[in-house]
DNA sequence: TTCTTATGCATAAGAAAATTATGTATATTT
DNA sequence: AAATATACATAATTTTCTTATGCATAAGAA
């Protein structure tokens, strides 16, 4: 995923928020985007991305639709209701980790703002 | 720790950051300064703190100390010199990590500032 | 004075989330 | 023809954490 294991914990916010702006994705697009994006810096392995899609999906905040093209297989992923309710919940804790995390690391810069 | 996940994998860098600017402090310390600073966010447990400090000490980015006050024991660690360069990079891939994740999650607002 | 809470360390069992490795299959590019 | 890209999947292992447990002393409350 990266050399940082900062990453770790992040990945169902990252495929909750994407889905959220893409309305619909495949695990592989997923993986693409996300490179592309980061330029790079992040990339999404597949051992770890396809059991955290059906996991989600277990949880009942993705739905599948399988698609054929280019006589190819691709899984595509969509929000439920629920899953939009949770991505909300997910951008929080991010929120909420990034000001808690700037508070541990720069104390004075934190007094400031 | 926290109900957030995305915790994971940040305790090294929250203990390395810490000793960084008390120079020397023990377990228990660590803890009560966390909880303190985070406003009760963040609790980091024992069974996650102390395997940690053990792992950073074995792996040379801490050094030990024990003493004794009011006959209880105390086990000070403090940075060793290749635990200030680890903790500089510790900073720096959690800075990368929050643009990323800025990125990732903010696609709009990251393209203005 | 006894019980609870706080201080201070430690480790073991288990869960969660990732890495690494491997497998299958088709399409495209070199 | 071979290598790369596209597209999915899972199994073994590792990392990092939670939860539970254990020991011990000090301080405060009932």
């Amino acid at each position: 995923m990266s050399n940082s294991k900062l990453y770790k914990g992040s990945l169902n916010t990252i495929i909750l928020k994407l889905l959220n702006e893409q309305d619909k994705m495949y695990g592989y697009e997923i993986t693409q985007k996300v490179k592309a994006l980061t330029k790079g810096e992040l990339n999404i392995t597949e051992g770890a991305l396809y059991p955290a899609l059906h996991k989600l999906e277990a949880e009942g905040l993705l739905d599948v639709e399988v698609a054929k093209v280019d006589n190819r297989l691709r899984k595509y992923y969509k929000l439920t209701e629920q899953g939009t309710k949770e991505t909300v919940n997910k951008l929080e804790e991010l929120a909420e980790y990034i000001k808690t995390m700037q508070v541990l690391v720069n104390p004075k810069l934190s007094l400031k703002q």
